[in-house]
DNA sequence: ATCTATTAATAATC
DNA sequence: TGATTATTAATAGAT
C-alpha cells in the first residue's frame, strides 16, 4: 500500500511481521466496526496471532451470542454454552415426537383431500385429532361468516332507511305539486312507493342511488344456512 | 474514502446501505485474508446482514475449529454434564425447527386445498363452500371413526364369546376330573372365571390366547366423543 | 509512536 | 449488477 506494493505471503522478518500484524489488525477491527455501524450488520471477528494470542471483536452484543446465532444460522452442530440437561433432552424428544405425529396427520389429511379414500388409513387417534382441528376451523369460518352477514344486514338496513326517507320526501313533493297545479296524483303507485321512472328532475335532498359499502360479499345469494 | 468523507452512522438509504455493505464486506474479508497470510494468524469473521443473511470467513481451517479454539482460549467450560451434549442439543433444535417449517407448509397446503386463503380474506360465497367441504369431510371422518369403533366392539364381543365358551368348557373339564379322581373342585374361583395359572395342559378346543384382529385402533383410549 | 510517500478502498455516478 | 473516477483511508518503510 505504501512505499511499494506488498506481496501476499507470510512476512518472514519477525519484527516486520509483528508491526504489520499490529497495524493491520487494528485496521481490520476498525473496518469491521464501520461496516457494522454503516450497514447495521452484526459482526464478530476472532484473531489468533502466530503465538496464539487472542484478539476479538463483537459488534452488537457478545461473541457468545454471535456464535450461538452462527450455529443456528448455519445449522451446524456444536453449541456454545454447553448442551442441555437430561430433562431438556427428554422434552426435545417429546416435542419432536409430537411434531412428527402432527406432520403424519397432515400428510394423511392432504392425501385424503386429494381424493384418495377419505380417512381410509388413519388410526382412531389421528381421526379424533383431525376432527378437533376441523371443528376449530369450522368454528372460525362460521364466526367470520356471521360477521360478514351482520355487516351486510346493517348495510341493508341503512339503505332501507335512506330509501324510505327519500320516498316520504318525494311523496310529499308530489302531493305539494298536485295541490299547487291541480294535477291528479297518479304518480303515486298503489304500493305506496315512489316510481322514479316517471320522476322529473328536482332538488331532492336524498341520493337516489345508494352507494354500496365495501364488504366481503362475493355476489352471494345469502343462503342463511348458519 | 471517496467523493466525500463518510459519517460513521447507519446509512438510511437502503440501496446505498446494501451497496456499501456488499463492497465493504468483501474488502473486510479480503483484508482479513491478507492479514492472515502476511502475519500467519488464524482469523475468523462472522457477519450477519441486517436481514440476517450470514457471511463468514475462516482462515486456516474451519469456523468450527476456530470457535473451539476460541472457547478454549476464553477459558469457557464446556458443560456437558446433562443428558445430552451441546452437539445433540443443537441437532434437536434444528430438527424441531425443520419440523415446524414442514407443519407450517402443510397447514398452508391444506388451507389452499380447502378454499384458497384464510377466512379473513374470503368472500361469503367462498366461506360457504369451504364450510360445506369441511362438513363433508367431518362427516366422512366421523363415519370412519364410527366404523372403526364398531369393528372394535365386534371384535371385543367375539373375544368375549370365545373366552366365555372356553371358560364353560374348562369348568366342565374340571368337574369331570373331580368326579373321576375325587379331587375337591377348588380350582374354580368364586367369580366363576377360570384361573389359567393353575391349569394343567389339556386338549382344549378353544385357544387360551385370543389373536387380536388387525384394526385401525392406534392405541387409543377409546374416548367415545362422537 | 509518528510521519509520509504510495497504494488500496470506496462513494458517487453512470 | 458492473465499470469509472475523484477522493479518502490504509499502510510500508523510515525516523
Amino acid at each position: 500500500m505504501a512505499r511499494g506494493k506488498v506481496q501476499l505471503k507470510r512476512i518472514e522478518n519477525p519484527v516486520h511481521r509483528q508491526v504489520t500484524f499490529c497495524k493491520r489488525r487494528m485496521s481490520l477491527l476498525k473496518k469491521a466496526n464501520e461496516l457494522s455501524v454503516l450497514c447495521d450488520a452484526e459482526i464478530g471477528i476472532i484473531i489468533f496471532s502466530t503465538h496464539g494470542k487472542l484478539y476479538e471483536l463483537a459488534t452488537k452484543g457478545t461473541m457468545e451470542g454471535l456464535i450461538d446465532r452462527y450455529k443456528t444460522a448455519c445449522g451446524d452442530a456444536h453449541s456454545t454454552a454447553g448442551g442441555c440437561d437430561a430433562n431438556q433432552s427428554q422434552e426435545f424428544k417429546q416435542e419432536i415426537s409430537m411434531l412428527k405425529k402432527e406432520i403424519d396427520l397432515l400428510h394423511k389429511s392432504l392425501r385424503c383431500m386429494l381424493g384418495e379414500g377419505i380417512a381410509g388409513h388413519m388410526t382412531l387417534d389421528e381421526l379424533l385429532v383431525l376432527e378437533k382441528h376441523l371443528e376449530m376451523w369450522m368454528y372460525h369460518i362460521r364466526a367470520t361468516k356471521m360477521q360478514i352477514m351482520f355487516q351486510e344486514i346493517q348495510s341493508l338496513k341503512n339503505k332501507e332507511g335512506i330509501l324510505k326517507a327519500a320516498n316520504v320526501f318525494l311523496q310529499e313533493k308530489i302531493l305539494e305539486q298536485n295541490s299547487l297545479f291541480d294535477v291528479s296524483p297518479m304518480l303515486v303507485q298503489q304500493n305506496g312507493h315512489f316510481d322514479a321512472g316517471q320522476m322529473v328532475a328536482a332538488d331532492i335532498p336524498y341520493p337516489l342511488t345508494v352507494q354500496y359499502e365495501h364488504s366481503n360479499l362475493g355476489g352471494s345469494d345469502m343462503g342463511f344456512s348458519y
